[in-house]
DNA sequence: GAACCGTGTATACAGGTGTTTACTTACCTC
DNA sequence: GAGGTAAGTAAACACCTGTATACACGGTTC
């Protein structure tokens, strides 16, 4: 982290700065875009306003990377090699630990997480965009689906349990951080660092238990 | 409905039809409106765009809405002025009722239905524009909720469950129709008239029965 | 028949978009 | 120190956006 520099970073460290070399520049272009389509989706935020994010001009971040879409391939396809740590959850808890983590947005150290999180807000603000969407559902399907139903059992009745799962989770994210809609708009007490409305992880916790457990008929 | 008529109609009915009238063309825009941006958001689709839909050229659109977020407010806020009818589900049923609507996308006589539904996409699909967020706020808050949480008793629990329910239903939407992500694409057995998947209509029947029955703590 | 008003169009404006080209500048190596 | 090479920039491209202004047409009413 911390690669968000500004344009001027002549300071610390030997001389060789503002040229800072192929990969530093290349990594905080990528960071600038991420931080940048997290907070506003992909149609929102143009190259020079990432370029300027970065230090840099808008057309670096095409020598880079070639296109705004690959660009922000790259950027999602990037942000967590292997998500898993959700295999540890006892399965009777797991509408209560994933509620908790769904509800506050925070940092939990049995799941995917702050990164996961930010993901979702930057799939969600980009989803409408026709550039971003191929991407988009290329990167539910192979990233964030398959850990989901490998948990489930990895059969196709795991795949619609997992489904259920995500949709609850993103649906939860449009109300409460992006459309800041009551009761779900938390982002403030999140800020805050206190917990999430007991109530609300509660029924979310009920629901996502039920994705869980609720008995399916015909396998295939 | 009917409404969207291409710009050469000198035909039938009196001659007075090339001016087609003050409140035929701005009712003919409004429909062209909600069209366009329930098919691809409210970034996606310019002014241009929707005149030409409604056989129109953009600057009589601003004529007579005065600006594209104003247009954009009327299109949302007239969707169905009295969109109850969900008054009539048996709270026992009601999982398998909300379920079978979400999932199908189908008209379904008991509940709000395809206005609702379309709506639903214009609001997912325009959300991450910040021209259109607050608009979008008020719909939700003021229009969809509401209904919702006055089914399930109207006091601040009720409107807990009514969040919920409204998020597993957007989130739905999103990996069905807008990403278009397997096992929730069902737009072309939406087409061909089919039924859902029947595991999926148990899933999400359980978690939305779950949201509505979960006992709940602390009143406020 | 002529003036008039409402409905609709054509055109231009100012600004922003992603992308490309040609150029400068700093570093590294001989 | 000179030359080469890679990093970075400036400027321009063609296009598209929402909006405002000035103009033309059609119908109605004196």
């Amino acid at each position: 982290m911390r690669i968000t520099q500004q344009h001027e970073d002549t300071s610390a460290e030997p001389p060789r700065r503002s040229r800072a070399g192929r990969e530093a520049t290349r990594a905080a272009i990528l960071a600038a875009a991420r931080q940048a389509w997290t907070e506003h989706g992909f149609d929102e935020v143009g190259l020079r306003e990432i370029a300027s994010r970065a230090g840099v001009t808008a057309a670096l971040v095409n020598r880079y990377f070639g296109t705004k879409e690959a660009l922000f391939r790259e950027a999602i396809g990037t942000e967590d090699p292997s998500p898993a740590g959700l295999a540890d959850i006892d399965p009777g808890q797991f509408g209560r630990v994933l509620a908790a983590v769904t509800l506050s947005g925070e940092h939990h150290a049995t799941v995917q997480a702050r990164t996961e999180h930010d993901a979702h807000l930057m799939l969600l603000r980009s989803a409408p965009s026709p550039a971003a969407q191929p991407v988009l559902r290329d990167y539910v399907e192979n990233t964030v689906m398959p850990p989901l139903a490998h948990y489930f059992g990895g059969d196709d009745q795991a795949r619609k349990r997992a489904a259920a799962v995500l949709a609850l989770s993103l649906g939860a994210s449009i109300l409460g951080h992006i459309l800041r809609t009551e009761p779900l708009a938390q982002a403030e007490s999140e800020a805050a660092g206190s917990e999430a409305d007991p109530d609300l992880v509660t029924v979310f916790a009920a629901m996502l238990q039920s994705a869980a457990d609720t008995p399916l008929g015909e396998s295939r």
